[in-house]
DNA sequence: TTAGGGTTAG
C-alpha cells in the first residue's frame, strides 16, 4: 500500500528505484517500512496524510500569460500589447510585469516601464509598486525612492503596499536606519495607514538583523493600534526568539497567541519544532507534532527537513532516515536540503562513502545537488584528512554546472592546514583570490588559526596586522581565530586587550572564549585575573561546561594553584561533570607531590563514580 | 509580511 503511494509521484520525478535501494541499505534491513503504514515508529506521532492544496488562484491570475516562459516570450507579448488598438488596460500591463518578476527579469521590468512612459501608456500605483519592487530585488532600493517622484509627478496616489515594498528592499540591503527613518516618517506624518503587512515587514527586517526585542516591542505597539497582531507577525517573533536560542520565551509567546485566539500555522509550529530539536527537548517536539495533527495542521517539507536535520546533527541518522521515509509516505517529497542534511549526518559519523552514495542516489531520482551538497562532502573528506579526495571533488564541481563558493574554498583551506600542508594552503589562498573569492571572516579565521597551529607565528601576525588595518570587523576576526593563539605566542597583553575590546564593542564572548582566556591567564601565572574573569563569566550568564571546566582546572594545575584547582574540581563534580583523564592525572601527580596522598584516597571513589556516570 | 541546509575557534 505504501509502495503504491510512493509510486504515484515517481512517474513525474524520474526513477525512484535507486532511492528505495538506498533506504533499504541505510535502514539496516528495515525495508518493511515500505510495505506497512503500521511500522511507523511509536516515537513519532501518527502523521495523517496532508490533503491536496488548491493553487487555483495563481493559475487564474496568470492564465493570459501562461505561455510566457522566457524573456523572449515576454518581449513579444509586450510589443503586441503596446501596438494594440485601443491600448490595453493597465491591468494587462501589470499582469505581464508580475510574470516578469516571477521570471526574475527585474531589469527588464524597469526597461518595459521606461518604454511605457515614453509611449504615453497609462500606469497606476500597482505598476509603480512593481517597478519599486524590481529595483529592490536588483539590490537598488535607493532607485525605488526615485519612483516615488513619479508618483508625485503623475498624481498617482501611493499606498501602504508601495512603502512596505520599499521597506523590504531597505532591510534586504541592511539599511536598517533608512528603513526605520522611513517607518517613523510614515507613522508620524500619517502618510499611509499602517497595516499588518507593513508591521510584519518591519518586524521581520528587525528580527533578521538581530533586533528581536525591538520587534517584540512593535508587536506590543500593534496591540494598541488598529492593525492588530496576526498569525504572521506572532510567527515572525516566535521564529526569531527560537533562533536567538530563547525557546522558552518563544513558547510563551506561542501560548499567548493561542490564548488570544490567534491560530498558529504550520510555520509557527515548525519554528518551535526546530527550536526544541536544537535543545534536545524531544518531549516538547512530540507534543507540538501531536498538537499539529490534532488541529489538522500538516507538517510540510520544511517541518520534516528540520526533524531530519536535527536527528542527523545529533548523529541519529537512522532516525533521520525513518523520518525521511515517513515524509515520503505522507506525500512530502524530500528536496536537496533534506538530502544534504542526511549527507551531513553520515559525514559527521565519518561514513563519507555512504554520504557519497546518497549524493548519487539523489541525482538518480532527479533531485539536483547544489553547492551545499558538494561543500558537505568536501568537508567530510577534509575532516577525514582525505585531502586528495576533497581536491578531486572540488575539481568535479564545475563539471556539474556549479561554482565553488567561498565556503568550498574555506573548507579546502582548513583541510590543507589541518594536515600541515601550509604551502598548498598558501597557493590555494592565492588561487581562490585570483578566481574572485574574497576571503570572508571565516576564511580569515582559518588562515590565522592555520598559521598559528602550524607554528608560522610571524606569517599569522603579519596577516593579522594587514587585516586589522583593512577590515572593520577585526574584533570578530580575532573572536573567530580563537584568542588562545595569541596566548600561545606569548602576546598576553595583546590577547587580554582584545578580550576587553570584544566587550566594549558589544560582542559577547562565549564559553570557549572565556575558557581559553582563563586558561591562558593561569598558564601565565595571572591566577587572580583568571579568577576575576571566571566571576565575570558567571555574572554574564555564561555557564561552565564539561570541557571548559577541565580546561580551566588544567590552567590552575599548570600554574601550581592546587587549591584553586581543587575548589573548581569540587564544583565540577557537584555539577555532575566528569573530570577528564588528563585533568585527573595532573591532579593526582600534584597531590602526591605536595603530600596529599590521604586526601587523594578520600576523593578518588567520588571522582570515579562521577567519571563513570 | 513568516519557517529548513554547508566553512572557523578549546
Amino acid at each position: 500500500m505504501l509502495f503504491h503511494s510512493w509510486r504515484k509521484p515517481l512517474c513525474n520525478r524520474g526513477n525512484f528505484f535507486p532511492l528505495i535501494q538506498l533506504f533499504a541499505a541505510l535502514s539496516h534491513g528495515h525495508v518493511a517500512m515500505f510495505h506497512s503504514c503500521a511500522s511507523i515508529p511509536s516515537k513519532y506521532p501518527s502523521f495523517r496524510k496532508k490533503p491536496s492544496v488548491s493553487k487555483k488562484r495563481k493559475v487564474v491570475i496568470f492564465r493570459e500569460f501562461r505561455d510566457v516562459n522566457s524573456l523572449n516570450d515576454a518581449v513579444c507579448v509586450f510589443h503586441r500589447l503596446v501596438r494594440k488598438e485601443p491600448v490595453p488596460s493597465v491591468v494587462e500591463f501589470a499582469k505581464l510585469l508580475r510574470v516578469m518578476i516571477n521570471l526574475k527579469e527585474y531589469s527588464v521590468v524597469v526597461s518595459f516601464f521606461g518604454e511605457m512612459r515614453k509611449l504615453g501608456i497609462p500606469f497606476d500605483d500597482y505598476i509603480l509598486t512593481i517597478v519599486i519592487n524590481s529595483f529592490c530585488l536588483l539590490g537598488c532600493a535607493e532607485n525605488g525612492f526615485s519612483v516615488l517622484g513619479v508618483f508625485f509627478k503623475s498624481g498617482v496616489q501611493f499606498n501602504v503596499v508601495t512603502f512596505s515594498t520599499l521597506m523590504r528592499g531597505l532591510f534586504e540591503q541592511n539599511k536598517i536606519q533608512d528603513a526605520l527613518w522611513l517607518f517613523r516618517k510614515l507613522v508620524k506624518e500619517k502618510i499611509c495607514k499602517m497595516d499588518e503587512v507593513m508591521f510584519g515587514t518591519v518586524m521581520n527586517g528587525l528580527c533578521k538583523q538581530g533586533h528581536t526585542q525591538t520587534a517584540l516591542s512593535l508587536l506590543r505597539i500593534m496591540e494598541q493600534g488598529d492593525a492588530k497582531p496576526n498569525t504572521v507577525v506572532y510567527s515572525i517573533v516566535v521564529d526569531a526568539l527560537c533562533k536567538d536560542q530563547m525557546v522558552g520565551a518563544a513558547f510563551n509567546l506561542f501560548n499567548e497567541m493561542k490564548r488570544k485566539g490567534i491560530t498558529p500555522n504550520v510555520l509557527t509550529y515548525s519554528s518551535l519544532v526546530d527550536g526544541f530539536c536544537k535543545f534536545d527537548q524531544w518531549e516538547k517536539v512530540r507534543m507540538l507534532l501531536d498538537e499539529m495533527m490534532y488541529l489538522n495542521i500538516f507538517p510540510n517539507m520544511h517541518t520534516f527537513s528540520m526533524l531530519v536535520d536535527a536527528f542527523c546533527k545529533k548523529g541519529m541518522v537512522e532516525d533521520a532516515v525513518e523520518v525521511l521515509q515517513i515524509m515520503v509516505q505522507k506525500g512530502e517529497h524530500p528536496d536537496v536540503v533534506t538530502f544534504n542534511a542526511i549527507m551531513e549526518g553520515y559525514c559527521l559519523r565519518g561514513e563519507i562513502d555512504v554520504a557519497r552514495r546518497v549524493l548519487d542516489s539523489m541525482i538518480d531520482i532527479g533531485v539536483k545537488p547544489d553547492i551545499f551538497s558538494y561543500n558537505i562532502l568536501v568537508n567530510g573528506y577534509c575532516k577525514q584528512k582525505k585531502l586528495d579526495e576533497a581536491m578531486h571533488l572540488y575539481c568535479e564541481i564545475p563539471q556539474k554546472g556549479l561554482k565553488p563558493d567561498i565556503v568550498t574554498c574555506s573548507t579546502i583551506l582548513q583541510g590543507l592546514f589541518e594536515v600541515g600542508r601550509v604551502e598548498c594552503s598558501e597557493n590555494f589562498f592565492t588561487e581562490m583570490q585570483n578566481a574572485g573569492h574574497s576571503p570572508d571572516i571565516y576564511t580569515c579565521g582559518i588562515m590565522l588559526h592555520g598559521y598559528l597551529k602550524n607554528g608560522h607565528v610571524e606569517k599569522a601576525m603579519s596577516l593579522f596586522h594587514r587585516w586589522e588595518k583593512q577590515k572593520e570587523d577585526t574584533y570578530i576576526l580575532i573572536y573567530n581565530t580563537g584568542n588562545d593563539g595569541f596566548f600561545k605566542i606569548q602576546k598576553l597583553d595583546r590577547a587580554r586587550s582584545i578580550f576587553d575590546k570584544l566587550y566594549s564593542v558589544g560582542l559577547h564572548p562565549d564559553v570557549i572564549r572565556y575558557s581559553v582566556t582563563v586558561n591562558g591567564l593561569c598558564i601565565e601565572g595571572l591566577v587572580d585575573e583568571a579568577k576575576e574573569l571566571l566571576r565575570k563569566m558567571e555574572d554574564n550568564g555564561c555557564l561552565l561546561d564539561n570541557a571548559t571546566s577541565n580546561l580551566i582546572v588544567h590552567g590552575f594545575l599548570k600554574s601550581n594553584k592546587t587549591n584553586e584547582a581543587m575548589t573548581l574540581l569540587k564544583e565540577i563534580i557537584q555539577r555532575g561533570f566528569p573530570a577528564d583523564k588528563v585533568t585527573m592525572s595532573l591532579l593526582i601527580e600534584l597531590l602526591l607531590l605536595i603530600g596529599e596522598g590521604p586526601f587523594l584516597l578520600n576523593m578518588m571513589p567520588k571522582l570515579h563514580l562521577r567519571s563513570e556516570k
